[in-house]
DNA sequence: CAAGTGACTAGTG
DNA sequence: CCACTAGCCACTT
């Protein structure tokens, strides 16, 4: 059965976020343009909220941030639960909200290639 | 079907 | 990094 383009990008981004190694983060930017849809970063977010909403293919979308490190998707986590889970995976926060993205940042379209 | 919304980002100042 | 603009596109209303 056909797919839409959009589910294919699905699947893309679930084997991306599946890929990323325990302590590392990574952005929906880095994601977005290693897929080749560089401009469509906010789809990279859509597409993990709907795993979590209904489907939930086991992903680390903790492991994921916005360019600054900041922890934009920690409300659809439950509080508290996203950084608690990124504590536990020695990740080094310069602020209640935000981790230090120099120092544990993966990027897909390097390190995956 | 038009308008609003959102786990985003890059450019400009 | 802040403020604002524009581009992005699936999904909801």
């Amino acid at each position: 059965m056909k797919q839409k383009k959009s589910d294919d990008f699905y699947e893309k981004v679930y084997e991306v976020v599946a890929e990323i190694p325990f302590g590392r983060v990574t952005t929906y930017g880095a994601i977005a343009r290693f897929l080749g849809i560089g401009g469509s970063a906010r789809m990279v977010g859509y597409a993990l909220n709907k795993t979590l909403r209904t489907d939930g293919p086991d992903l680390p979308c903790h492991r994921v941030v916005n360019r600054l490190g900041e922890l934009s998707g920690k409300a659809h986590f439950g509080h508290g639960v996203m950084e608690s889970l990124l504590q536990q995976e020695n990740i080094t926060f310069v602020d209640e909200n935000t981790i230090d993205l120099e120092k544990h940042f993966w990027d897909p379209s390097i390190e995956l290639r």
